[in-house]
DNA sequence: CACCGTACTTTACGCTGTAAGGAGTGGCAA
DNA sequence: TTGCCACTCCTTACAGCGTAAAGTACGGTG
């Protein structure tokens, strides 16, 4: 078996992602208690937190070294003493958030409640830290947060008796359907910011430039005219949100019930043996 | 009133969009058909081609002024002749490749195997233009093809006799749910390619380090090894895909099985009066 | 006290989108 | 025919990016 590039920095990477807790500063495992030069000022723990605060208020595309070694006092090489490399970081990054998803979820109430309880909990997660929705999703991180977020929701999911092949492929459609609901709010809210054109004004400067390059818009696509023919209804707990937000809050109320239907559905199918 | 920044660039944008069929070059409606200086080299099209076929090749990140203005052997700055940024040349080739997709879908056979036709579609085309997922969602880029893939989705799902308001929760978690899965796909082929390392030879290189740091992974995460117990099962379109990919297409068939099911169960609610 | 490993800095490279200004082309009015 | 000038396309420039390479200053250990 050959050993492909990348291995070097995995080693360092999973150290990372796994050292223990942090009683000062530096990792564990490959730290000396005590070393020649002048102290260590920064720490990974420090500087994950930083970078955490910079995506977090000025999104994914402000993250730089630079940015993250400024709000330390530091130079952005300085950094690299302690993370390997600007990739390493995000992983620590996206592992850390994580960590703040809850481990554990009321099942007294059944599957469905247990299950609108996570899709909600995991989305305002998403709307807090847009940026993790701009990790690439095809190879896991492999951090323990990682781990323990999917250890719950297959909990929440497990006593409805599925297989194991089935279980896999809802878990999949459960968490991009809320990643997917959630991105589009984080986009909207992202080009707000960057632009400073609010929802509501960006339509009303499009809407006349539309009518004049395409006059016969309602008999060449009648059916999207029809579709959008009305207001959604108000959503509860989302009365004060602007525009588009309260557009994408009852499209994913209407979704988690298609959804939730779905499921039980695939548990008439193939089974469900357990309560 | 007040009209905010970006009403400029819109006028510009949206006769760029719409502009008619191009006889030579130059946009219908703002050209004159002869004006003095040297004659044009280029054309709206062939860069949106370019860009295009840059895209396709080398990934989003590849695209840049300068390589597209290279494959068309100018420099970077001869495009903005042509088109006032980036972000314009980025909405026509979105507008454009949206045009690839099929406007009608047969319906004879029900809206299911009509809809699953779609997400098909819609699967490869995503596959085969990768970077159309990473074009932000949040504000539509309101170009004919934009509407006539929305049309024909409705279309596919009008039969249904669903109210307005749900058939646009449908229609978005429809669209998210495929869109996501063609996501992950897509992510794990750009890694593949970026780094050298396919999925295989990467699981391989880290499976052995996770278990040196987390031997415990069996004890504290049951769930998570309990799903992965065994392969998933061969699906049909996917015997010769490798590795993550056959279990993306496992994942994608079961999803969608869920998804119809859902939907099936939201018009037995909101009243189907139609077939 | 000298040594030398360490924390951190400065400098540098090739990349990005695009503003600014210059060069050469060619239709049209004088 | 000449000169104008709108036009296409070019070169140059700037601030920003990740990070390699080399330099500086600190401080525990021989």
């Amino acid at each position: 078996m050959v050993l492909y590039a990348g291995q070097g920095d995995a080693q360092r990477s999973m150290s990372l992602l796994w050292r223990g807790p942090d009683p000062a500063s530096g990792s564990a495992s490959d730290r000396r208690p005590s070393r020649p030069g002048p102290k260590q000022g920064l720490s990974v723990d420090a500087i994950v937190e930083a970078a955490v605060a910079v995506a977090d208020e000025q999104g994914m595309a402000a993250l730089s070294m630079r940015a993250v070694g400024q709000r330390l006092g530091r130079t952005a090489m300085a950094l690299y003493t302690y993370v390997p490399s600007k990739a390493e970081l995000i992983d620590l990054m996206y592992d850390k958030v994580l960590g703040e998803l809850p481990a554990e979820h009321d099942l007294s109430r059944g599957w469905r409640a247990a299950l609108t309880a996570w899709a909600r909990e995991t989305r305002a997660f998403y709307l807090r830290h847009p940026w993790v929705l701009q990790v690439s999703q095809a190879r896991p991180v492999l951090g323990p947060n990682e781990f323990a977020t999917l250890e719950a929701l297959a909990r929440v999911l497990h006593g409805t008796g599925l297989p194991a092949p089935v279980l896999r492929g809802v878990i999949g459609a459960v968490a991009q359907f809320v990643r997917g609901a959630a991105q589009v709010v984080a986009d909207a809210r992202q080009a707000a910011r960057a632009t400073g054109v609010g929802d509501e004004e960006w339509w009303f400067s499009r809407s006349p430039l539309l009518e004049r390059h395409a006059p016969d818009l309602a008999r060449r696509f009648p059916l999207v005219v029809w579709i959008n023919q009305d207001d959604p209804p108000a959503v509860p707990d989302a009365d004060d949100a602007p525009y588009l937000e309260r557009d994408a809050m009852h499209n994913f109320t209407v979704g988690w019930e298609v959804l939730l239907d779905g499921i039980e559905a695939s548990i008439a199918k193939h089974g469900g043996d357990q309560r």
